[in-house]
Formats: C-alpha cells, sequence, structure tokens
RNA sequence: GCGGGCGUGGCGAAAUCGGUAGACGCUGGGGUCUUAAACACCCUUUCCUUUGGAGUACGGGUUCAAGUCCCGUCGCCCGCACCA
C-alpha cells in the first residue's frame, strides 16, 4: 500500500477487535470497573453527525479509560417507543413494529462502520416485550409503594380528531392535522409520585460535582422550592358553601400593594358561578381553548372576567378587592387562587392596565420616588428596598428578609400559614396511543382497579392493529381489551393507556447491566457496574430526562432493584453542543425560500449556476437540508475522518459547524500521519542530536493529549496531535527515536482515530493491538523546562519580555526587568511607584 | 412570558488561578516541486491613519492588571412537564 485506503483498513480492524472480542465487557473484581454511557437513540433510520459527535465522545473517553486499565462497559440501545412510528402507519401504512425495527437494523448498520468500542451484545430495545415486560414488574412493584396513583389532568383535546394531542401536535393552538381550535380537556391519568422525592431530589444536587452547574441550577430551578404563605381572603358574602379564598404567595411582603384576586378557570367558586351565570360559562369555556403546555399559556393574550364577587384584604380589612377569572392563573400550582400585586409583578400589571385596575407600591427604591406606568418595579430578592407603611413596621429591608418578616407576623395573628412549595408536579405518565408500553392494569367492577399478576407479564402489546383512524387503536380493538381480573378471576377490561416513553429512558442505563436477566436488574451485576462514571448527551435533556432517570433510580431503590449506592444513576454528565451547517437558501416564484442539500451546492451555486443565499448556521435539520450525511462522508473518506473532524476545532460542550473543507482537511491529516509513519517505519537514519528533543516534544504530547480527554476538552487534544505530528515531521531525529515517537502518536490517536492507529502500530511493528495496549505516561523529568519567558507590562501594557531561570528570586527578577533595555527606554527616567512581580507569570511595572 | 446558557480575527477556536489575546486548524495570499496539473512541502494571514495605536457583542464599573469579576443593554441558542 502506497497511500493510505481508509475503506480496506477499517473494515479489517474491526474484524480483528470482532475477533478479538476486545470490547465485550466483563465484570473483573482486579480492576477498576469504568460505565461510560451515551445517550441513546431514537430508531429514526438514519444516523446524523450530531449522533456521530456524541459517540465518539463516548467513544474517546471508554478507549482512554481502557487503556488506562479499567474494566470498561461501554453499551448501545434503542429508545424505540413514541410518536414517529405510529405516524409512520398513519402516513405510508405498514406496522410500527416493522418500521421500529428495520430503522433499528439500518441504523445499527451506520453505526458499525464507525468502529466504536461498543459491547453490542448487550444491545436491546425499549419496545423489545423483554424490556417492557420488565417495565411492568416495577410499575406494579411501584403501585405496592404507593408510588403510583390516578387522577385527572387536562390535555390537548382535537374535537375533530377526537383523539388527545401532544404539546407537538399542537401549532398555534390548532390541531396539527385536523386544523381544528384545540381544547382543554380532563383525563383520567396515572401519575408517579415524583413529588415525594422533590425535596430530595433538590438537595442531592449537591452532591452531583461532576455535572454541569448550569444543569444542577436548571434542575434546581424547575424543582423550584419556595417558601410562601398560604392566605385566606374572606369573601364579603359566602359563596357557593365558601367563606374565604385562599391562597398562596410566595411574596407576601407586597399584601399591601394587593388591588385585585385571580381565580383559574378551573376554580371551584369560577366552576359554581359558572353554572348559574352564562357570561361566566362562556368565558370559562373561553379559556380552554389552546394547549396545555406552559409555554402556550404564558404566551396567550391575558384574558379576564370580573366575577362580582370581592373579599376584604385581611390586614387592611377596610380594603376590598374584586376577583376576576384569570386564562393565566393555573390550578395546578398553589391553590388556584392568587392576589395580585401590580405594581410588583409584570404579568399583574399588564392585566391591571389591560383592565383598569388600580396600581400601588409595597415599596420603593430608597431615596426615589418610582412611578409605575408600564414596568412593574421588580428588584431582586437581595437589593433593599424601602417599604411604604409596611404593615410589620419595616422600611428599609431585602425582600428575602421581609417575606420572612411578613410570614411570621401573619402566623403570630392567626392570618396565615407559612408553607414550603414546590414547583415540581407528579409525574404523569399515561399516554392515549397504542406504541408504548402497556399499563399492567386492569379494571374490574368488583374489585375497581387491580395490578396484574406478574406471572402474566409481559402484557403484550398485539400485532393486529390498524391505523386508518386517529385515536388510541388499543382502546378500539375488539379483543385486546377483554380479560379476567387476576384477582376475582371475573370478566374485566384492560387499562388501555400506555407509559410515556420517558419512563422507557429512565432505566435503560441500569439495565445495561444485566441486558438479558429474567428481573429488571441483576444485584450483582449493579452493584459492579452501576453508577454510570462518564453520561454524556444533549442539554435538551438537561431537566425532563435527566430528572426523571434519578427519580427512577430511588423508586428502584424503593422497590429492590438497585442498591442505595445507585440512586444517583450518573456520577458525571456531560452535555454536548449540535452539529450545524450553513444553509443554503434561494427563492421561488413566490418568493418562498426553496433549501438545498450542501452536496447541491459548489462555491456558493447550484448546478444550473443559480446563486444561493448563505444563512448562518444552525442545527441540522431536515427542513432546512442542510444535512450532511455520515454515510456519505463515511463512503467518501472513512469512518476516522469523520470522527476526528467532530472532535476537532469546537470545544464539545460548543456547537461545532460542519464544513466540507474540515472534512477535506481532517483526511489530508490523516493521510499525512499514515505517510510519515510510512516513511518513519522504512528509515534506517543513525542516532542524532535531537533524539532527546524529540522524547521531550513526545512527553509533552503525551502530557496535553492526556490532559484534553480527561477535561473533555478534546479538541486541545486534537491540537496537541497537531503539534506533535508538526514536530516530528519536522524533526531530524534518528529512525530509533522517530519510531518511538511514532509509537507513542499511535497510542494518542487510538481513542480518536482507531483504525489509522492499528494501521501504524502494526506498521512500527507495535505488539497486539493498539486498542489493547496501556496508556502512554509522559517522564516528568523530560516535561521541566529550565527557563521561563515572563512578560514586562508598563502600566498594564506588556513592552519587553526577559528569559529567566525558572525558580529565580523576585528580587533577582526585579532587577532583571529594571534593567531590561526597552524597560528603560519606556520608562524615560519616571520614578516607578510600584512592582509587581507574578512568579512565573508576569511583571508589572507602575509609574 | 418564565428558567438556563452563549457571544474572542475572514471562519472554527486557544488563553488551567484576574497576569504575553489569537495556540491549533480552515479559508485567502505568496512560493518550491512538476512539461502541466494533482499530491506534497515552505512562508504569510486581527484591524488601522504603522517610530505607533486600537482590539475579546455593546455601554459602564472594580483592579497594578479584565476575554476572565460586577452592573446594565443587545443578539443568538436550549428547556417549559404528551417531541425524543
Amino acid at each position: 500500500m502506497t497511500r493510505y485506503d481508509p475503506a480496506v483498513t477499517e473494515a479489517k480492524w474491526q474484524a480483528a477487535w470482532d475477533a478479538a472480542g476486545v470490547f465485550t465487557a466483563r465484570r473483573d473484581p482486579a480492576r477498576p470497573k469504568y460505565y461510560v454511557l451515551e445517550m441513546f437513540p431514537y430508531p429514526s433510520g438514519r444516523i446524523h453527525m450530531g449522533h456521530v459527535r456524541n459517540y465518539t465522545m463516548g467513544d474517546v473517553v471508554a478507549r482512554t479509560k481502557a487503556a488506562q486499565g479499567h474494566s470498561v462497559l461501554h453499551p448501545m440501545g434503542w429508545d424505540a417507543f413514541g410518536m414517529p412510528a405510529e405516524n409512520a402507519a398513519m402516513e405510508r401504512g405498514g406496522h410500527p413494529k416493522d418500521w421500529t425495527y428495520s430503522n433499528i437494523a439500518d441504523m445499527r448498520g451506520q453505526m458499525k462502520p464507525l468502529g466504536l468500542s461498543i459491547d453490542w451484545s448487550r444491545e436491546f430495545a425499549t419496545c423489545d416485550p423483554e424490556y417492557y415486560g420488565q417495565q411492568q414488574a416495577m410499575f406494579i412493584d411501584m403501585m405496592e409503594k404507593g408510588l403510583v396513583y390516578r387522577k385527572n389532568a387536562v390535555v390537548n383535546w382535537d374535537p375533530v380528531d377526537m383523539t388527545v394531542l401532544a404539546n407537538e401536535q399542537v401549532i398555534d393552538g390548532r390541531g396539527w392535522r385536523s386544523n381544528a381550535a384545540v381544547e382543554r380537556r380532563e383525563l383520567t391519568q396515572w401519575f408517579f409520585k415524583i413529588s415525594d422525592y422533590s425535596d430530595e431530589l433538590l438537595t442531592a444536587l449537591d452532591g452531583l460535582h461532576n455535572w454541569p452547574e448550569k444543569v444542577r441550577l436548571m434542575q434546581a430551578n424547575w424543582i423550584g422550592k419556595s417558601r410562601g404563605i398560604e392566605v385566606d381572603f374572606p369573601l364579603t358574602a359566602p359563596f357557593a358553601g365558601q367563606s374565604a379564598l385562599t391562597c398562596y404567595s410566595t411574596r407576601p411582603d407586597t399584601l399591601r400593594a394587593a388591588t385585585f384576586m385571580a381565580i383559574a378557570p378551573e376554580h371551584p367558586i369560577a366552576q359554581a358561578l359558572a353554572a348559574s351565570d352564562p357570561a361566566v360559562a362562556t368565558f370559562c369555556e373561553d379559556c380552554r381553548k389552546g394547549g396545555t403546555s406552559e409555554a402556550a399559556i404564558e404566551t396567550a393574550e391575558k384574558l379576564g372576567l370580573d366575577t362580582g364577587l370581592t373579599v376584604r384584604h385581611p390586614i387592611y380589612p377596610e380594603q376590598t378587592l374584586a376577583i376576576w377569572i384569570g386564562n393565566f392563573v393555573l390550578m395546578e400550582y398553589g391553590t388556584g387562587a392568587i392576589y395580585c400585586c401590580p405594581g410588583h409583578d409584570q404579568r399583574d400589571l399588564d392585566f391591571a392596565r389591560k383592565y383598569g385596575l388600580p396600581v400601588v407600591n409595597a415599596f420603593h427604591m430608597p431615596g426615589e420616588v418610582n412611578q409605575i406606568d408600564r414596568e412593574a418595579l421588580v428588584p431582586a430578592k437581595d437589593v433593599t428596598v424601602a417599604y411604604d407603611s409596611h404593615f410589620t413596621g419595616l422600611t428599609l429591608s431585602t425582600a428575602y428578609d421581609a417575606i420572612e418578616a411578613s410570614i411570621d407576623w401573619m402566623e403570630a395573628r392567626g392570618l396565615g400559614k407559612g408553607q414550603v412549595k414546590y414547583r415540581l408536579r407528579d409525574w404523569g405518565v399515561s399516554r392515549q396511543r397504542y406504541w408504548g408500553c402497556p399499563i399492567p392494569v386492569v379494571h374490574c367492577e368488583g374489585c375497581g382497579v387491580v395490578a396484574e399478576k406478574k406471572a402474566n407479564l409481559p402484557i403484550r402489546l398485539p400485532d393486529d392493529v390498524t391505523f386508518d383512524v386517529p385515536g388510541n387503536p388499543l382502546d378500539r380493538h375488539p379483543t385486546w381489551r377483554n380479560t379476567t381480573c387476576p384477582q376475582c378471576g371475573a370478566a374485566a377490561r384492560r387499562e388501555t393507556d400506555t407509559m410515556d416513553t420517558f419512563v422507557d429512558s429512565s432505566w435503560y442505563y441500569a439495565r445495561f447491566t444485566a441486558p438479558h436477566a429474567l428481573t429488571p436488574t441483576d444485584a450483582e451485576d449493579a452493584a459492579y457496574w452501576m453508577n454510570v462514571d462518564q453520561y454524556i448527551g444533549g442539554v435538551e435533556h438537561a431537566i425532563l430526562h435527566l430528572l426523571y432517570s434519578r427519580f427512577f433510580a430511588r423508586a428502584m431503590h424503593a422497590t429492590g432493584h438497585l442498591p442505595a449506592s445507585a440512586i444517583e444513576p450518573f456520577n458525571a454528565l456531560f452535555t454536548q453542543g449540535m452539529v450545524t451547517h450553513e444553509i443554503y437558501q434561494t427563492r421561488d416564484a413566490a418568493g418562498r425560500p426553496v433549501y438545498h442539500l450542501p452536496e447541491d451546492v459548489t462555491d456558493g451555486r447550484l448546478a444550473d449556476g443559480t446563486a444561493v443565499e448563505i444563512i448562518p448556521s444552525a442545527k441540522m435539520s431536515k427542513s432546512k437540508k442542510n444535512v450532511v450525511d455520515p454515510m456519505s462522508i463515511i463512503a467518501a473518506f472513512g469512518a476516522d475522518t469523520a470522527r476526528w473532524f467532530v472532535m476537532s476545532d469546537s470545544p464539545p460542550e460548543r456547537d461545532v459547524e460542519w464544513t466540507a473543507s474540515g472534512a477535506e482537511a481532517a483526511s489530508k491529516f490523516l493521510a499525512r500521519v499514515w505517510r510519515i509513519a510510512d516513511e518513519v517505519s522504512r528509515s534506517d537514519t543513525p542516532a542524532h542530536a535531537d533524539d532527546a528533543e524529540l522524547a521531550r516534544t513526545t512527553a509533552r504530547a503525551i502530557a496535553d493529549v492526556t490532559a484534553g480527554i480527561e477535561g473533555f476538552a478534546f479538541n486541545k487534544s486534537v491540537a496537541a496531535l497537531y503539534t506533535f505530528t508538526n514536530s516530528l515531521s519536522k524533526s531530524a531525529a534518528g529512525a530509533q527515536a522517530k519510531r518511538a515517537a511514532m509509537q507513542t502518536m499511535a497510542q494518542l490517536l487510538q481513542p480518536m482515530v482507531p483504525h489509522l492507529a492499528e494501521e501504524i502500530w502494526a506498521m512500527l511493528g507495535g505488539t497486539g493491538l493498539v486498542a489493547q495496549a496501556p496508556w502512554p505516561k509522559p517522564d516528568p523529568a523530560l516535561l521541566e523546562d529550565g527557563n521561563i519567558t515572563l512578560p514586562i507590562q508598563i502600566n498594564g501594557k506588556r513592552r519587553a519580555e526577559i528569559s529567566v531561570p525558572k525558580d529565580m528570586p523576585n528580587s533577582e527578577v526585579e532587577k532583571i526587568a529594571l534593567a531590561n533595555e526597552d524597560v528603560v527606554k519606556f520608562l524615560a527616567g519616571q520614578p516607578v511607584k510600584k512592582l509587581i512581580v507574578v512568579p512565573g507569570r508576569i511583571v508589572n511595572v507602575v509609574v
């Protein structure tokens, strides 16, 4: 071979790894274990560059840890339930199961050529009955532990298709297929009691030292622990059997500035009014329009209706406040009723301005007179403000202190009760859909809601279903629903709801430790392999998936499926950025944008010469056609080029822009390394004075590459490898020294470009596979450098530099610095006011 | 709307603790080799009114020293509980 040919080489080494079983995970008590996991993919049918980046990162970690002597678990599976399979069945016919398994086969076929160090013997899909049957067993265990219950909750209802819609399927308040105005409707649904763990999930965040700070912060905000007060506002006249309106507020310090009340349209008082007042009924009906998502509710126009009812202010009884029904008040949070302080809440202010309601200040900024116009006065809670005739007698205070003082004051007078509340709601897991894990429950007329017998698991999905009409095929299946009660044996009906796919992904990491066990987990395997030492995935999962997984691990511990040590399943988390690409756009006759694939654009023009408009990079998406298929890159350049590219340039947590020139450059670099290795392997030049220098360069490269990988800065490892290659190629060192350097190069390249690394390793006569060679360690003596360069600043600007021995005392450094020719010139005789020497860093002369 | 993040040359970026801004790579420019090309190799590439000055989205602040810390503004990205 005179040129590096990835197509031949990559297949050869993949076969060699398979034959040697290099990546099979084995429990080995003699070695430390390391569990690397990348978030498993949804089997859409095609891998994309984001997958390549995600799995290459995991692979670099897995291969490095293996070389460093760990027993590594690096598995792969499929998050295989979910809506797209049903959508495909509706659009193209066929069965979700066939579609899913065929996609899995396709994607596996695309992933294998990447040469990832995955133990494929552990592969499973969440739609395998062996997997979801174990999930059903855990659901039953959780029922027994009181972690599962049923209650009513709102869903998006499409009144034309007569079906429940996902938030994603509601576009501008309308159903995506029917285009009908979506309504909010209540259904009885299954819930996991994640709220039992609110405080635990919050406080345990402090122990997740190797999680990104931003993810911990997002989770903490999501759980939303707040200290507030529940206050009764007495109704001026009793209504519907109620004598008071109970509100929860986190800002009792602003009670003086309350000017009106707002209740949710679902609030009992609103409902009671609606029963007798058609105007209220119509308004409440209107409020049900639109989707259920918080973003939709929060951004919708704020609507209100004055009920005519009033309450008395609990502290200032001479004041009465009107009760409004507001479409922005959530029945799920607090008590479904709030008091509104438009002076200090922008949403309340917008509402007050719209309906001409009064606006009052509870406080001002100290020394200022803040007239509220269109902007509410909302300083941060730790800012000291000046309260106006506050009921506790407070004047200057932070909101934090004022809130506590207000709660104490009101509790002492029996006006309210301090309370801790969480924003976190229980996890609704019911889905009225076919392609998900059936909820293993039976509805019996005599016994009520009964869990299935474990012996009957898995409750399999029936295969004979159709998707020609909207709605849940399980619900209209002629026979599947009919069963017998596990308790009394009478005829009974199966639950037709299936589980949220987040349930599937909340424990797959545990299943990988014993993927074929006849129970959800195997105690010994779980004890050995858990926790995941490094978890890698997109930041879009920062809240829901990760929070649900943290809850589920706790629930699995409570039901005996995981050890106590595994309740925080992910020791370290890394959130990687996206792969982006420029967007190429032209316009059609009507001026609408038309997008073009990167492969159809050369030098900014289409094949017919039309110039395209280049829109800055965005996440690769089919709709914008800015996708590069990893398979075409592998076909053109090989997997190592794709792997090298996605590790280069951008830091892993940031987005990386895919460019054709970058891919070519990556390919050229790898060919260059091969060429140098080829030359070195055939060279017989004698030892040379530069041999020692090359040894130092090698040590530097080992240190830098290792530091880059361990610090999750693969781009810096790549830069270090470029530097090493440049030095090696220019070095005059002898053949033996160069061979040693090149062997180290192969070892350092191995995690990122494993095929090329094996080829070079073999070329230089390395023993066995480089994938199984130990990770090199730099000789500390070679990393030391006697002299250092110190920059000299004059008034903070760099004006000169000096070279001094590393450990020279400051007094000596000062002398040399002041004697420096450039320094003398710049000082021009001015007296030195101050001289700062930061050892090993810098000298600053202040005049 | 709410919560979180990000912003450095023509481009992707680096700068570990507040201490030389631009490592490494791409693109562009110039050159060597070649009959020519491809490949490869070498040099160069922040900007400007260049004995010097400016510069890390923008406007302020703290400091001997700010890309890094603080306050405010703008822009982009992610999440918002039934997308996965």
